[in-house]
DNA sequence: CTAGGGTTAG
């Protein structure tokens, strides 16, 4: 899903409890508009007749709209922006999103799934989420296949709705869906999802001696990260040595894992061991073991350490990705660094690494505060045109600097350029005190 | 089913 339809989305959230009522009596035939204001006012109006909408999905009238099968199995998850646009309210929203999970393809887009879940659990609306997924029980034959059932169950976990999790798990049997360890790990990262790391060694130990599931090296993994988040560094190194002697090899999961909670303290020396331990076993670092690294030595102020690293890396052909420049950025922005930033960054578009929302998260309040608005108003260009969250008070903070340096006009094109972008939330008041 | 950076908004 694109930024945009994140916060439009997310928006219809906000205003779900005002709309769900102002819309419930009326005649749902609202027209496809782009913000919740409008669709409120909008709603008496008729539509002119149903748009053009390339794969099931919501009409105006809240009918679906029947499409040829072949066209269902080429689903995409592009429809998000027109569900939100033609919704008018989040209940509305939620029916149609079960309709469409009529659609086999549909049902498997995890991704799609994971972005609305998220969504709303973001917005606190966990009692939606319980009914879009206890909704995908009625697809009885997909509830037998346990990879499809532990989708739900993480799902579940990452909307840190624990008790969901566990009891979707203990319903597995009466839904003929065969338990394994899959599930269990399933149900086990949905402990730290959810941020219920207390239930984690009653659970490991249930399923063992009352289910008689085996531990694999997956379920070693989310125990090393377990006590990693309750920065139990030592344990999570006992959970390693106990996999191994239970026939399970540590991976590069569980070494990365381990990596960054280690350099997230500081701790380069233990860390450095831990590379030492995975030469011996011929296991190659990849890049999330470099950029562990790399944050480390930001961490501790040793930027040129920090480049010689990347050197390394591409050297040993591991391909920094948009993490290691960031990561790099990050440390020039703490050495207060202006040039240096720059220059990353136009080293970053010269390896062809496409910036996030976090570079420009990083680089945009440092130039500010740097003073360089002419800088920050660029990258907040570049930022808004790749249609990137790139946070409302850093786009404020650019068009204070560039009102105080008397450029009103670079400012008043920033603050068009955000009201035409679909950023919701992006309302920037232009304040100019003369 | 397992690992990453920074934190929105009335």
């Amino acid at each position: 899903m694109s930024s945009a339809a994140y916060n439009r989305l997310h928006g219809l959230f906000k205003n779900s409890t005002a709309t769900a009522t102002a819309t419930a009596t009326g005649t749902g035939t609202s027209t496809a508009v782009s913000t919740t204001n409008k669709i409120v006012k909008e709603k008496t109006k008729r539509p002119k007749k149903s748009p053009a909408i390339p794969t099931a999905t919501a009409t105006a009238t809240g009918t679906v709209v029947s499409r040829p099968k072949t066209e269902n199995l080429a689903f995409e998850p592009l429809p998000m922006s027109q569900l939100t646009n033609s919704l008018a309210n989040l209940k509305m929203f939620i029916d149609t999103f079960k309709r469409t999970s009529n659609t086999g393809p549909f049902r498997y887009s995890y991704k799609y799934y994971d972005d609305v879940v998220s969504h709303l659990a973001r917005a606190k609306q966990h009692a939606y989420i319980e009914e879009i997924l206890e909704h995908q029980k009625r697809y009885k034959t997909d509830m037998t296949k346990e990879a499809f059932v532990a989708r739900l169950i993480s799902l579940y976990g990452k909307s840190r709705m624990f008790d969901h999790a566990r009891k979707l798990f203990d319903e597995m049997p009466e839904l003929n869906c065969p338990r394994t360890v899959l599930s269990a790990n399933a149900l086990l990262t949905a402990c730290i999802n959810s941020k219920r790391l207390d239930k984690m060694p009653e659970l490991f130990r249930e399923l063992r001696e009352e289910l008689s599931i085996e531990p694999d090296e997956v379920s070693y993994n989310v125990v090393v990260k377990a006590f990693c988040e309750m920065d139990a560094i030592d344990s999570a190194l006992q959970v390693a040595d106990e996999m191994e002697k239970n026939g399970c090899e540590c991976n590069l999961y569980t070494y990365n894992t381990i990596l960054d909670a280690l350099y997230g303290k500081g701790n380069i020396l233990d860390a450095d061991k831990i590379w030492d331990t995975m030469k011996s076993k011929n296991l190659d670092p990849d890049v999330r073991t470099y950029n562990a690294k790399l944050r480390g030595l930001i961490f501790a102020n040793q930027i040129t350490e920090a480049i010689g690293l990347l050197d390394e890396m591409k050297t040993k052909g591991v391909n920094p990705d948009v993490y290691t420049y960031n990561g790099l950025i990050h440390g020039f922005v703490k050495d207060d660094d202006l040039v240096a930033v720059k220059r990353w960054y136009a080293e970053m578009a010269a390896n062809e690494i496409v910036p996030d929302s976090v570079t420009f998260r990083i680089i945009i309040p440092f130039a500010s505060k740097k003073g360089d608005y002419q800088f920050g108003f660029e990258l907040s260009k570049v930022g808004l045109l790749r249609e990137m969250n790139v946070g409302r008070s850093n786009l404020q903070g650019v068009v204070d600097g560039l009102v105080k340096e008397a450029a009103v006009d670079e400012a008043k094109e920033l603050v068009e350029l955000v009201k035409a972008s679909n950023f919701i939330y992006y309302k920037l008041k232009l304040s100019v005190n003369s």
